[in-house]
DNA sequence: AATGAATGAGGCTTCATTCAT
DNA sequence: TATGAATGAAGCCTCATTCAT
């Protein structure tokens, strides 16, 4: 089933607009199409399967990172919510880039759902924890930050910027991040 | 051409993804398929045309924006950027969603760029009249500004966000993004 | 109408598979589709007109020829039939390649009796004129010739001789058929 | 496969030049397009190899032919070689008639040269091991044997000679290639 | 008489899925 | 349980032909 997996990701990455079908990925994970159909019912299943994993270990990673921020300060909280989420994006890009095009043709909205419900309470507890700062209106904060940080990796990954501009970017990003907080604390 | 790209976009709005064919465009625009072709070369290339439509409508409404900014406070300019984009996104969610979706099967790498460009180059020009800021690096405020606001409204489309928690988002990216160029201000 | 045969001569030339649609052929010829129904009822007409044409053009040569042989001797009618045929269907050979893959899907049976008659009627004419040689069968033999004549030709064309090995065979079939003309007068 | 080769036959076989759809060929081949395509990668390939295959056939007859006439006299093996081919073509016309037409639209000159090679090796080496004759220069000769031969045959096919007609000439195409190899001799 | 946009039947091909082995 | 040949619905697209202007 791994095997699936990462057959189903090499052709999704692949360039060529050989369109991905479940021959083509059982055969590139030596299995016979009728294996495959043992464990996904049909090829929705499959790419949902697939994000369903992905998502779930970036939900772990992020929670991890979370739970590593316990007590500390926003600041180093949001250095360290940003840095996660922009590796994890940027290490394998054309995994990242192939993943959010084959979410295309697929109602994913449950998935989504059930991540950000894992993100936000984790992101919640971390932040609810700062050693220097008292959110007045926690949840709100907490979408928004989340809401731009992940919004903003994704349309640098839109419009391909180069590393330069993106590890720019990243650190303004962090920049901005800041800035809201401080100006909440004055506010 | 119009009625077949409404025709388009009706389909692609319509709920179950995989409605989008030839033949119902031309059906649903009332011309022929042959007539279809006539005007496009084949499926991508409508796609693609209604695509670039969209986009082109889009830069130009983020132009005027621009314009009418013209030597304004840095804030206004900001509030009216991300008003305008908010607004055009939001006015129709569906076509957004949908049209969202249709690139996914697309190489809009150049559409994409088309658009960065004129963009970039209408809140560059806005933004460096400012009548009380003088930016160190305006390129890369700009490139920030834009992607955060582009991106953070996307995550807020994919998110499924209801009214509510929409119009809070709004007005805490606009306080975001003003905390953003304070900061910038005082560095 | 001329134009209209040229254009359809040059698309049926052209190396590229493009296949011979009327609108191209309209287009190259500088007219609309319109116009070139105007002349042909349907494509199939057209193509048969062109090789009608083609036909009655090469059955004139071959009269032409025929009538100038009249009262020579056998050796010297044939080598100037032979000579005729080959140059006719060599001098254009794209042309001549072409108008034999065009025939394909047409039914031309009335076409080619039509052609097979005129110019038996005219190879007939000339060997009974000749002045060494008295045919005992005169139509079978003339069958003969024509069919061993026009079929070789077209055979080293679907070989695609190379130029030494067609020039040769070309003065073998000469010889050949003189011997066979010995050989029944020898009878 | 085969079934596949026989409905394709039957169809090219039937009136109505354009009846070979491979919807139409599966069909009475008693399968689905799908299989087809299994076997096929596209249309022309499958009329590719039906060629193939006949000449394939045709050409392991006619090296049967030369084998069995291995140290004869060369009339001998004229007539057979004759014998062979006008037999293989004849006795089932409407076939050979419809793989004529079938190959219009392919490039089968490959194909066409491979048979070539075949059969010239195969009637050379025969025509080498004459016992009554020493050929001067084989390589001509074999040429202009065969593709006599052969264009003969084909255009006797196109003019659609009754029996009786077809029956003379094949007997005075072997009379003529008999006169040519005498006169060869005498030369 | 000429135009050429519009038509739409029908061809080729793909590919998710099944099921007998 | 694994296989993979077979299926066939359905998509994309072409192109001969028409007809209003």
């Amino acid at each position: 089933m791994d095997a699936i997996f990462e057959a189903t990701i090499q052709l999704l990455t692949r360039p060529g607009a050989e369109n991905l079908t479940t021959t083509r990925v059982a055969e590139r994970a030596g299995v016979s199409v009728g294996t495959l159909y043992q464990y996904f019912p049909n090829k929705q299943a499959l790419i949902y399967a697939l994000n369903a994993r992905y998502l779930e270990a970036l939900a772990e990673r992020i929670e991890a990172t979370c739970r590593a921020q316990e007590g500390q300060t926003a600041k180093n909280m949001l250095k360290a919510l940003i840095d996660t989420y922009w590796q994890a994006k940027t290490e394998r890009p054309e995994v990242t880039r192939a993943l959010y095009r084959s979410v295309a043709d697929l109602d994913n909205t449950a998935l989504i759902e059930t991540f950000a419900h894992r993100v936000d309470a984790a992101t919640t507890a971390m932040f609810s924890s700062a050693s220097d700062t008292e959110f007045a209106n926690l949840a709100e904060v907490n979408l928004t930050l989340v809401t731009v940080i992940f919004g903003t990796v994704r349309n640098a990954f839109e419009r391909g910027l180069d590393t330069d501009a993106a590890d720019g970017l990243h650190g303004q990003l962090l920049l901005m991040c800041e800035a809201y907080l401080s100006a909440l604390a004055n506010a």
